[in-house]
DNA sequence: CTGGGGAGGGGGCCC
DNA sequence: GGGGCCCCCTCCCCA
């Protein structure tokens, strides 16, 4: 039998005029044919997966097993693919693989996936399905994903509640799925996280499942979410950066700030026209939906985030808690609220006098003992330590810091405006009145505070304090 | 181009 | 669980 020729009903056909006694044969190879071709092998290797034909691969999730081909999981995973050429030699045996980061449900849709082409995703399984896919490095369905949250939080967009059912098999369709990534890309990303070789074995010896220890925790995903600009959190990060409103501080990602350089950001007049409060609306209106939609993704996040981490003395599992959105791994819950800001983009603490945002409390105070109340008792010229009674503190625009009575002096009096070291602890929030100004202007704009203004708001409380912008927005 | 310093962000951990 | 402190890292600006 002719296994090229016949493929079931995907047949490769003679030039016309080619009888098939003719030497050689030349066979037209058309892209439907190719097509049809690829997807029939595919549903032909996913039947013998599930009558469980030349499976030479095991897969146990959470004590469930998943029998699938070696060749297969190669062509698709990254993951896959650097452990099986990572192992010795001895194609013959069988190889398995033992997984706790991820349900048995999860594993499925990704299984299904490398062999259909269809990923079933779903608002409840996306974060998962993507937290899956970027341990086992499977860019494609780590893009779908994103784009499915992407959606989900398109205020644009409307509302799709139902579950969606994404046909990929125009893309995931064996050549175009498994030899999606380059070399390259399986160098740089998506991501960089070694796999655990201790989780793998050989003949049938089944790895220890604790091996999201310390080493994966502090080793991986701190630095692959640092230092590797493809990594999964990165291009989180990057795709939530694309969806944030440039005007919108709530969903300033990290960094962005900074990327723009201290004069890139430009402070709206606060004595806005109609159409710019107009503006305002739509804008807090918009974040109100952010935020709503930010609710909702973190309502989405998988119940299994808990994870058995490294080994105490007494051999008892240590639960650690596990990112939905990067391997990185947390001992406390708390604590992973506060990791997941940095995928979200959430700034809950705007400081009043720049109307920058923070994602924490205490960055914020920081900023604003630092920026906005010169707490710093040195000079900011010459570095020298500063006393209420040998310096002053400068006012420049919303920023304030101290100089020592010698260099007031050598720049000059009269160029800048002071105010007494007891106005320094003042409340800066009618600061929030200056208008345009920006940190990073070359020329400086020397702002004359009103001492008498200074002294009627009184007590950084009122400043530093946690906003919800839910009831900001209803205001 | 390079090094120092400031500002901001994130993780670990204690209270 | 939240707040806060400490530490480290990165980015950016500037001399």
């Amino acid at each position: 039998m002719d296994m090229v020729a016949d493929l079931g009903a995907n047949r490769l056909y003679r030039a016309p005029g080619e009888s098939s006694h003719q030497q050689p044969q030349r066979w037209f190879n058309t892209a439907d044919i190719t097509v049809a071709h690829q997807s029939n092998l595919l549903k032909q290797l996913n039947q013998q997966r599930r009558q469980e034909l030349f499976c030479d691969c095991s897969v146990l999730v959470e004590g469930q097993l998943f029998r699938a081909h070696r060749n297969v999981l190669f062509a698709s995973s990254g993951y896959f693919r650097m452990l099986l050429s990572q192992g010795p030699d001895g194609l013959s045996d069988s190889v398995n693989a033992t997984f706790d980061v991820f349900s048995p449900e999860t594993f499925t849709v990704i299984l299904d996936f490398i062999y259909s082409g269809q990923l079933d995703l779903s608002s409840h399984n996306v974060i998962e399905v993507m937290s899956a896919a970027s341990y086992l490095q499977m860019n494609n369905v780590i893009s779908y994903c994103k784009n499915f949250i992407k959606s989900s939080l398109d205020i644009s967009v409307k509302d799709e509640d139902s579950d969606r059912c994404l046909s990929l098999s125009e893309t995931c369709s064996f050549t175009s799925g498994a030899g999606e990534e380059t070399s390259e890309q399986q160098q740089q990303g998506p991501c960089s996280v070694s796999p655990p070789p201790a989780l793998w074995t050989r003949d049938n010896s089944r790895s220890q499942s604790g091996f999201i220890g310390k080493d994966l925790d502090q080793d991986t995903s701190a630095s692959a979410m640092k230092t590797n600009p493809s990594s999964p959190a990165n291009e989180l990060n990057a795709e939530a950066e694309d969806m944030q409103d440039p005007q919108d501080p709530l969903y300033t990602l990290p960094g962005s700030e900074r990327r723009r350089g201290k004069g890139g950001t430009k402070r709206r007049a606060p004595n806005s026209t109609r159409s710019n409060q107009h503006e305002d609306l739509d804008i807090q209106e918009a974040r109100a939906q952010k935020a709503e939609k930010a609710e909702e993704l973190y309502a989405t996040l998988p119940p299994i985030v808990g994870v058995i981490g490294h080994f105490n003395k007494d051999s008892n599992p240590i639960m650690r808690f596990k990112c939905p959105f990067c391997t990185h791994t947390v001992k406390r819950k708390a604590d992973l609220k506060r990791h997941l800001r940095c995928h979200t983009g959430e700034r809950p603490s705007p400081c009043q006098a720049c109307n920058k945002r923070f994602t924490r409390l205490e960055h914020l105070r920081s900023h604003f003992e630092t920026i906005h109340q010169a707490r710093k008792l040195v000079c900011r010229k010459c570095k020298c330590q500063v006393t209420e009674e040998t310096g002053h503190v400068v006012c420049e625009g919303t920023r304030r810091y101290r100089m020592c009575t010698a260099c007031i002096q050598e720049v000059g009096c009269d160029n800048i405006p002071m105010d007494s070291l007891e106005g320094a602890n003042e409340e800066p929030a009618l600061l929030l009145g200056v208008d345009g100004e920006e940190e990073g202007d070359t020329k400086r704009s020397w702002m004359v505070t009103d001492d008498d203004d200074l002294a009627e708001d009184s007590g950084a409380d009122l400043i530093i304090q946690q906003v919800d912008d839910s009831d900001e927005e209803l205001q």
